[in-house]
Formats: C-alpha cells, sequence, structure tokens
DNA sequence: AGTCGCTTCTGAATCAATTCAGAAATAGGG
DNA sequence: CCCTATTTCTGAATTGATTCAGAAGCGACT
C-alpha cells in the first residue's frame, strides 16, 4: 500500500492538493461541506495529518526549543537544580505553544550529531561551565540563551552573581567565628579526567575569574574572597572537588571528616553536595550544627525541609526568564544580560563553632 | 543576503549540490581535499550545516522520540515520579543518539496541535489515567508505548499491577491493626471540575477496574480490596481525592485530621500526598507512627530520608524499559506488555494503632 | 448587461535536503 | 596501449507539504 498523502487524499476527493491542505490548517478557506467530504477521506484512508517535517520545512519554524544539557540527561534529572530550571521553562513554553527538545552530552560526539540534526526554532544552553557543546549550538545560527555559562556578549544570558553570593555563603560561616573551614567544590564531568579524579588545574585560584570559568570556579572564587577578607590563608583551607551528586559528595565529605583537626564547617558549593555532608555527619554522630556546620548553594526543594543553611537563587525563575528571552520578539539592541537577585537563607544547619 | 544552501556553496565551489551533501553526510564518498575546500567555502559562507527539516523529511526518521504527559510539564518536573520516569527513559535515548521531544497538556487544544506538529519517530504517552491526548497520539500513525495507561492491545505496554500493589499497602496497616482508617487518592487534574473539587463518579468504586481506568482509580480498587477482606465496610471509610501535590494534599490531611474520632491511619496513594499528611501531623504536633499511620506509593527518592513505608516501584527502570520497547526492532507479534514488580518497603512511619 | 466584490478553489513555485543510477576520471594489470 | 575495476562526482527524481497570485463562480447593485 502506498503512504497516503496530500496528494493522495486531493485525488481521491477530486480536488487540488492546495484544497486538502487547506482543509487541514485553514479551515476558513473553504467550504464547510467540501471540509466535511475532505476529512471523510481522509479518514478512511488513515491519513496521519500533515507531514510534519514538510510542513517545518516550507513553513520555516518548528515551534520547538532546544535546551542543550552539557551533561547526561540523565544526570540533568537527578539533579534537582536542572529540575527546577526545567520547570520554569516548560511553564512559559507549553504557554504559548512551544515544545521542548532535551539534548544532553551522553558521549563526545553524539551530542553534536543530535544538535546538528534538531528541528527547533532556537537553543538554551543550560551549561554551569565551559563546554565544547558551546561551539556546536552557536555554529546553528539560532537564537540562543545562555544559562549560567558562558557570557558571550551579543547572546542573551540569564545567571546570577555567583562570586559574589558564593563569598556571602563564606562569609556566614566566617562572622560565626569559623576558622578551620574546608570546601568542596562542584565540578563538571566533563573536567574531569575520565573514571579518575578532577584536574589539578581547576582548582588553580589564579585562574578563576567572574563568568569566564562558569558557576562552579566562579563560587569558589567568592569563597576565596571572603576568606582572604578574613584574614585566612587560603593554602591552609582544604578543598575537595566532586561532581553534583549526592553520593560522590559523600566520599569527598568522608575524607573531609577524617581531617585532624576536624573542620568545625564546611562550604558546599551545591546543596546537594551539602546533603552528601549532612549524610556523612548523620552516619558519624556528628552534630550539625553543634559540632559542624555546613552551609549550601541553590535553595533546592529538599533543602527547606532539610533546614539547610544555603543561598538561595531564583531556579524557576531563571526557567521563565529563559524561555522568555527565547521565545518574546526582544530586539534589545544590546542581547539582554539577566543577573538575577540571590540571598542567604539561614536555616539549622549553621551555628557557632563549639 | 540570501539564505546559504547546500547549492550556494556548490555553485561556489564548482561541485555539485549532491557532491557537498556528502562532504557533510558521508565523508567517505569524496576526495579528502574536495572535502577540505568545501568545509573552507562552506566556514566562509556561514552555512549552518544541513538544515534538520530537509534532512528529516528526506530520511523519514527524526532521531527523536516524544514523550507525551497529560498533565502540564511543569507539573511534571515537581514530581519526583515523572522525573524519575524522564531519567530512566532519557538514559536509553540517549545512548542510542535519540532525543527527546517533551510535550505536555497546558489546555485543552494546545497540546493537539503540537503533537501533530511533532516532529518524532514514535510516542512514549505517560499518562495515569484516561486522557483525550491518547487518541490524538495514537492517530499519529507512529510507534507508541503507553506507561501506567492505557493498555491498548496491539500497543507496548509498560506498567505495574497497581491494583495488587495497592491492597498490599493497606493490608499492611490492617494487620497491624488499624481499623479507623482514611484513604487519599490521587485524582489527575483533568478528572476535576475546573476549580473545584473532584468528581464524584471518579470515585465510585463500582466502576473502578484494573487497567481500564488508569492508575489512581486501580490503586482504590486495591484499598478496597484489602478493606473487604479484613471485614471493614468500605462506606465507613473516608476517602479524599486530590492531585499528586504535596502543597494540595495537604488540604486533604487537614481535613483528615480534623476528623472526630481521627483516623489512626493514612493511606496515601503516591508518596508525595503521604508528605502532604506527614507536613500536617508534624505541625499538630501527631506523633508518627505512634499516633498515626501513613503509607505512601511509589517510593520516590525522598521517601527513603524520610523513612516512609510505601510500596516500591521500579521507577526507572520504568523508563528504560519504555525506550528499549520504542527503540529497539522488537517485532514480537504480541505486543510486548511489560509488568514490573513492586514490593512493600516497611520504614518508620507505620506501627500498630496506640 | 456590465461591473464590483466575495468566496472558493487551483497551479506552479518553493522549502532544502537525500538518494541512486550512471557518467567521468583515475589506476592497475596484462 | 587497451581493458577492466575502482574511485569520484553528477543529474534528476523524490520527500510532503505551504504559499501566493490569480482564475472561476456567483450574487448584488447600477
Amino acid at each position: 500500500m502506498e503512504r497516503v498523502t496530500l496528494q493522495t487524499i486531493a485525488d481521491r476527493v477530486g480536488v487540488s492538493r492546495t484544497t486538502v491542505s487547506n482543509a487541514f490548517s485553514r479551515p476558513d478557506q473553504l467550504k464547510q461541506e467540501l471540509r466535511q467530504r475532505i476529512m471523510e477521506v481522509a479518514e478512511e484512508l488513515d491519513y496521519p495529518g500533515p507531514n510534519p517535517a514538510a510542513r517545518t520545512l516550507r513553513r520555516g519554524r518548528a515551534g520547538v526549543i532546544g535546551v542543550v544539557f552539557t551533561e547526561t540527561l540523565s544526570y540533568a534529572f537527578a539533579d534537582s537544580y536542572a529540575v527546577g530550571f526545567l520547570r520554569g521553562l516548560s511553564r512559559v513554553a507549553e504557554q504559548s505553544g512551544t515544545g521542548l527538545h532535551l539534548i544532553g552530552w551522553p558521549s563526545p560526539g553524539v551530542a553534536e550529531e543530535v544538535i546538528g540534526d534538531a528541528v527547533v526554532d532556537g537553543f538554551c544552553l543550560f551549561s554551569p561551565e565551559a563546554h565544547p557543546l558551546v561551539e556546536t549550538v552557536m555554529r546553528r545560527r539560532l537564537p540562543v540563551v545562555t544559562v549560567d555559562h558562558p557570557y558571550v556578549p551579543g547572546v542573551p544570558f540569564v545567571g546570577i552573581e555567583d562570586r559574589t553570593a558564593a563569598s556571602e555563603a563564606a562569609t556566614c560561616l566566617l562572622e560565626l567565628g569559623h576558622r578551620r573551614i574546608a570546601i568542596i567544590a562542584a565540578q563538571p564531568m566533563a573536567a574531569q579526567s575520565p573514571g579518575r579524579g578532577p584536574e589539578p588545574a581547576w582548582l588553580d585560584i589564579d585562574l578563576v575569574a567572574g563568568h569566564r570559568f562558569g558557576a562552579g570556579r566562579a563560587r569558589v572564587a567568592g569563597y576565596h574572597d571572603a576568606c582572604l577578607k578574613a584574614g585566612l590563608n587560603w593554602s591552609d583551607i582544604p578543598i575537595y572537588p566532586t561532581t553534583n551528586d549526592r553520593e560522590i559528595a559523600r566520599r569527598a565529605a568522608a575524607r573531609i571528616l577524617d581531617l585532624d583537626p576536624r573542620p568545625t564547617a564546611v562550604i558546599a558549593a551545591t546543596d546537594e553536595i551539602a546533603f552528601g555532608v549532612m549524610d556523612v555527619a548523620a552516619q558519624r554522630g556528628i552534630d550539625i550544627p553543634g559540632e559542624l556546620s555546613v552551609v549550601g548553594f541553590d535553595d533546592v526543594p529538599a533543602s527547606e525541609p532539610a533546614g539547610l543553611t544555603t543561598v538561595r537563587q531564583p531556579i524557576t525563575e531563571k526557567g521563565t526568564t529563559a524561555g522568555r528571552l527565547l521565545l518574546e520578539p526582544a530586539q534589545d539592541d544590546p542581547a539582554p544580560c539577566v543577573l538575577m537577585d540571590h540571598r542567604l537563607i539561614v536555616r539549622r544547619t549553621t551555628a557557632p563553632p563549639a
């Protein structure tokens, strides 16, 4: 049996292809009666509706935006920060009838192909750090908005002042009187040598600056700022990188809590990591905040019930903002660069050192 | 400036369009030297790569599968069950270089259009209950796998034995000796009269059966089975429907805890709802499990730390299974119908009544 | 009868690639 | 030098719709 197209129906009904097209896409352009007849024949032939690829090709718009993650998608779905962002983004997208095409980075090469083949009208690039996919996305020459990283002049951007915010988190602990502090940094998986540890250069503080190196490093820079200001010696402060994964973070936490003397406070670059610290502390019977203070970053939904002191950033609002930037006309001459507010939320995981 | 296409490049280099196409899609079909030259010209003209819509049209495959939710997408992203499912699905999808096109149901009509326009090779229909979108998806005549609901003969299906599992959850409480039990059912938003309460018919137990009416009702049926078997009078058991939302569930929980005499146990149709119950209990100083037992359903990630007794269903495995069913050849004569295992997990929210 | 204005329908061009059979060019062997 | 393979490249057909200018049909008005 032949494939059924508009033409098949047109021949059967005895009208032109155009008319059948109109029956589906512009019902007001033909008599109800004829439309009715066309629809009946379409039904009879089991026509699945106008081919979306052909339609998109001709129309020049897909009604879909691509959302590119620089990590695995399954990793993104395990990260409440990413999920919260998607919640916001999807809200504005679906209101305007726009679909979301999610693209992850399972292994070098695969995503590049998927990005090149994505039938979309624009991209939202969700990238905490520098990443090769950025270039791949840009090459499509479609509208793009970047989230968190990188800030590219001429490309709309949504982010927060990670460095400043991070220094506030650290300052909170320092002002409570903590002096033996350890840091757990959030490092993208891509920055790590496959399977093994972090790349040492990643933590080189001299290389860390503003938005140039992404949120993970900007936060480290912020911690650095605060420690310096408090008169601490940066090289005395143990700093462990880990991925943003509760399970993995526990390993870093274990090493920190093994230190002698044990730090009185831990700064975690994300809430997820902070939870890992709290897990290990609970397991070892270390009282929080009595014996150990912990501060996180992000304020994911689980942080409130957990009583975690952290820096709140407007996660879903980042999503809605990114969506609007992408979907609304917005012919601002200078591409919009939205720096959203953050705020330190003090809860129950921080107290003065014993 | 004209749009740059393969032809533009072909003219400029002085070769045929076919050759330029090969340069991008089949590098082995032409001399390295020529390919090099073509790529240089492409770069020079700022060619964004072969148009995905045209490519898809000609090739007949998109490399994308559509994931259809019968609720809002932003609602789905707030639901750890849905997110867990996506985590599993995305794992197998991205391994095979397949993108995910997410489609929600913001309001009647919008999703229908998006589904009709989706450039995809198949659909995964994630639907806890009967829903008009099912028909819309089926009409595309593409491969489909349904998750949880509905079971359509000839269409691959992934689910669990909701009714049996639910009766096990209820039995757990009954065997502990509870007799004053209340139920909070999970009702899809679509089943509710807009803005107001539930549709009464939804809870009519005589209408509830197996997979015909979706997971939410199947679970109620399971609770019913267990209560009957324990000799309770079904009409004595208060049952409140709510959406699967912690915040909304709190309202139902409040009403239940207002009852006099207060139930000694609450059966929640989902973990999210159970959390709502626990929130209200905590707020009122009602001790769990001392004064109140709670059992949930799903075993979402937050349930373990919360100590919630619940029925575990393999959430991410449902996703991977659905993905495989959709992506792998699988020319089984009878369409595969995978009923996954479930298991009651007893934790710290259940105890004998005081 | 002529003309104006509508509604309804059609034809041909267009969107941007891929595909496949076959032509041209090059290389290898006798 | 000729014949056969092999590599490299081309032309034309194909994919399935949308679009827009314009033709046909028809009633109303002058």
